[in-house]
DNA sequence: CCCATAATTGATACTATATCTCAATAGGAT
DNA sequence: ATCCTATTGAGATATAGTATCAATTATGGG
């Protein structure tokens, strides 16, 4: 077999959902693989058609616990439209490439600091944000080429 | 006749419509009366119940345009809502007060400039954001009481 | 090891949000 | 007043997700 330890992504996933006392169960196990060997954010209907044998519910309320407990992290497209991504623990931002979907994490920048001095000067009490940057990634952007 | 003139922004609103050669209809009429009327961020649905006349596509179909001419806006709510919302002119950013439901207009904030330096650092071509900031409105707030 | 039981599943119905189709209608230029 | 095209509305379809509930399964106790 080639592949049988390509993914200890997926384990974790399972352990996660493990520790806050969720059972390890098939359909879940075949969610958790599906969704570790995804590079980029995906929706769920890409994972039901990937996984027919587990059902809509099911993968929806897979996708639910993963969300929920911080493994799996909800995107916004420039579209409006609302994708799934694997999550890399804590608050974090992304930058999405609008060419090829891939994502970077964004760690540790100063948005919070700034936003707080602008919420203050609103009287705003800020509890929350949600940021996302769209662009090209570095694969993606037309090369200068030297004339 | 008590309220003729009390609502001119329904009338910049398709105003805008017409600069850009669509036609002043009289579903479109409604629809602009009513997104004037609105303080807050509000749902296609939301407007199908005031507007029971106005057929559920064509609400749908102007409320696109009116997000394309840039006279309304998405925003996100903490939930993964999309609502829509009157947007005055250009790229901003929302105070949306997850109480009441308020949303304060975010101008000139220096997140663009931030971005640019963050981008950069990740070999990153920006070029666009999502941004929407959750918290309490002065009035939801809850007034530190002098013991 | 087996069983009891509570968690989980999946089929299905339902809700919400939005788009598509297409025949009928209406704006507005002439 | 007429004509032409944009627009409309009814209804079908699409997409994203939740609720219901009987059948199934994981897992801890004996």
């Amino acid at each position: 077999m080639v592949r049988t330890r390509a993914i200890p992504l997926a384990e974790q996933l399972l352990d996660t959902l493990g520790e806050q006392g969720y059972r390890s169960t098939s359909p879940r196990k075949a969610v958790a693989q599906a969704i570790a060997g995804k590079q980029w954010h995906f929706t769920a209907e890409q994972l039901r058609q990937e996984l027919p044998e587990v059902g809509r519910a099911t993968i929806y309320r897979s996708l639910k616990l993963l969300v929920d407990s911080g493994a799996l992290c909800r995107v916004l497209l420039e579209d409006g439209n609302l994708h799934y991504q694997l999550s890399h623990q804590g608050h974090h931002h992304h930058l999405l490439c609008v060419e090829c979907g891939a994502s970077q994490d964004l760690l540790g920048c100063d948005i919070e600091v700034l936003l707080h001095q602008v919420s203050a000067a609103h009287n705003f009490q800020l509890s929350g944000h949600w940021l996302e940057v769209y662009g090209r990634c570095y694969d993606c952007q037309p090369q200068a080429a030297t004339v």
